[in-house]
DNA sequence: CATGTCATGACAATCATTCTCAACAATGAT
DNA sequence: ATCATTGTTGAGAATGATTGTCATGACATG
């Protein structure tokens, strides 16, 4: 039964001051640079253990690699900026009625989801495409 | 620009034959199978290349592998049954619906989306739970 | 403090995917 | 049909994230 170790505090702190996805490298890293030594294998199994037990979320990036970030408990989905990490939470109900009615439409059962959103948010726009004063 | 060689036909045969998603690892064995050797790397190089052209869906599984399968051009989501991947094409606008309010609210801009149910569809469901005269 | 486990970490192993680059082959011109 | 051009292939190396191994270390309790 998880014991309360030097390495999982510092994980845990670390994900709690940090708003946006990262992969199980970088928070390595970010330990490391925090003069909080974790093994890398110590990471990725904790980590994985907080997924399981709900306490962060995991979000796949094209490449397959795995980002985590600690959520809000419960169902829920994320919209996050492609620029700068930015993430919102979503928890409406919309995506929730879709899956049902399709399951039910299509005579699938135990049907789990997911849903995420990929965009640029306001500032880096702003930022990128240029302020509302070009030209 | 795009010759046509005999691998790509032999991908291409394949995948039109295939209804359910298949990791390039495992069309790679396929067409060994079939008496088609390709290289994996051809393997690999054609199905993203087909993916980039909109000619095959790409979906990733939970431990990250890419699968693809042939679908219908035009942007739309699956419904998978996670025992015997039998796929539903979904082209339903509720989730477009869903993904382009949700940027607004948010004031994000060229906001994609991802969106996949798996399930378990009736067959397997009833091989696995046991049919109707149960009990 | 002793002690039993669970946890850790250094490193090897795995595995999908990508890279390299010389040999090949599809296509168009002659 | 033959040739030249140039995209394509393939075998294997390289990459990089993730997982496995297992001896050593450290919580938490008696």
């Amino acid at each position: 039964m998880q014991r309360m170790t030097r390495q999982r505090t510092a994980l845990a702190d670390l994900l709690d001051g940090t708003p946006d996805f990262r992969s199980a490298q970088q928070l390595h890293q970010m330990l490391k640079d925090a003069g909080q030594n974790v093994g890398l294998a110590t990471v990725y199994r904790t980590v994985q253990a907080m997924a399981e037990a709900g306490d962060v979320d995991v979000l796949r990036i094209e490449d397959g690699e795995a980002l985590y970030r600690r959520c809000a408990r419960g169902h829920h989905h994320h919209l996050v900026c492609r620029e700068c990490g930015k993430t919102v939470e979503l928890a409406g109900e919309a995506v929730e009625r879709w899956a049902s009615r399709i399951a039910h439409e299509h005579d699938f059962v135990d049907v789990d989801h997911t849903a995420e959103l990929v965009g640029t948010c306001r500032e880096c726009a702003t930022r990128i495409y240029g302020g509302g004063t070009g030209a």
